[in-house]
RNA sequence: CGACCGGGUCGGACAGCCGCGGCUGAGCCCCCAACGGGACUCAGGUGAGGAAAGUCCGGGCUCCACAGGGCAAGGAUAACGGGUAACGCCCGCCGGGGGUGACCCCAGGACAAGUGCAACAGAGAUAUACCGCCCAAAGAUUCUUUGGGCAAGGGUGAAAAGGUGGGGUAAGAGCCCACCCGGCCCAUAGAGAUAUGGGUUUUACGAUGUAAACUCUAUCCGGAGCAACGCCGUGGAGGAACAACAGGUUUGCCCGACCGUUCCGAGGAGGCGGCUGCAUUCCGUGAGCAAUUGCGGAAGUAGAUAGAUGGCUGUCAAGACAGAACCCGGCUUAUAGACCCGAUCGUAUA
RNA sequence: GCGAGAGUGUUGGAAUGGUAGACAAGCACGUUUGAGGUGCGUGUGGUUACGCCGUGUGGGUUCGAGUCCCAUCUCUCGCA
């Protein structure tokens, strides 16, 4: 990935959840303009998703949504992104849909 | 062929594109006096399980405590023999229970050291006498009362001082006899639990059940856990020095204060190590009924730290339970389907 | 990773190994009232009746388990 990576600091993620976010059935996303010039992404699977297998398999298509759609976004945000129980039994397309229009709501694409 | 029992193996496959974590090699760039360190790109190779799970046991490893031994408390285990680093695990065997059978299940020491408990029912629950049976006396006329003997029969209950038959007696009772059951003793077989056989003579073997009730006996156990522990550690805060020279601010000068400079050392965020090569797996062979083990040969099989296996397409299949986090040995639980081996019962045929 | 606790009618919550559901709330019916509220009384786990099954689930010990023991499931909490 060009100008990403995953976010992994405990105190960023609470910075992040005081934060509000946008919300729709499937996902829950937090966004933050840093100043370094890339986006940190992180992906919340909480323990009410299920068991460790269920967790795994939202996190990767999540990961794999943003992988896909990087071009998209603008760079030098924080992310992150709560999947909620629904997330389990939807498709991909569908993940991707719900990925996208939070983002643009949060207003963190670029202008096409 | 059907049903059933025991053991074992696998547990989505193949192809294409994009993508992820370690490792190895190459290229290129940055920092450093050097040793080295870091970023990026490319290539190769590798990358979750039989339960990775629950955390129910046992160890290794690290730190703390004691550094020798004993006692107490608390906890765990419990027929017998063996295996193992160890175990509450495994194997064999004994006893008990279940099944027509292959086979399966069982915390299975000691209530004859002491204490506790046994509701309701029942006369009585660890010792008794309600209905009864018998004897004697009195009243009275075949019943009642009183005193005594008995524990066979009835009834209650999970359980009433072993069972059956006979003798005996006023009526009865292991009171006596025969056989059986259990206990004890002896002999034989066995490594042992135990099994088989015999004895139980004298005044005196017959004792309720419960220890997954307290307890007793035997054996074992120091505590905490990789978020252990070790190293580095910006900033901020703390302490010490400023002896000499020099600087800034506060009023031009002096004193003083602050900034500043150097050093010290618990340590929060964060980073690095611990971190995966051995009670390893497979094959052959010797010992052993087996668990297991001796010898020889071969193989290499993750190491993350918001936590690496995903997305799309095609064919077959439709198919589960489920994701390492310091590492091993077990146990338990979840599990669609496929295959192999052995055994039993039933039916049919030869 | 280590450790602790709980699970009982519709709900909260009792119950020495001995009749399961005390007590309270809720609900239903009756009564009081012109009507409602309040008050008072009765009932209330499942099943077709005798009965049987019912304390998260499955076993075991016991004459008898909500209680004791073992395994398991779910939930809650604590420590670092």
């Amino acid at each position: 990935m060009k100008f990403s990576c995953a976010l992994k600091l405990n105190h960023v993620f609470r910075r992040l959840y005081a934060t509000s976010g946008q919300a729709n059935g499937y996902l829950v996303l937090y966004a933050r303009p840093n100043r370094l010039g890339i986006n940190r992404v992180g992906i919340t699977t909480g323990k009410k998703l299920g068991h460790a297998v269920v967790r795994n398999r939202v996190r990767r298509r999540l990961r794999e949504v943003y992988r896909l759609n990087e071009d998209r976004f603008t760079p030098g945000w924080d992310i992150v992104v709560v999947a909620r129980s629904r997330c389990i039994k939807a498709d991909f397309c569908k993940l991707t849909d719900a990925y996208l229009s939070l983002a643009e709501k949060a207003g963190i694409l670029k202008e096409q």
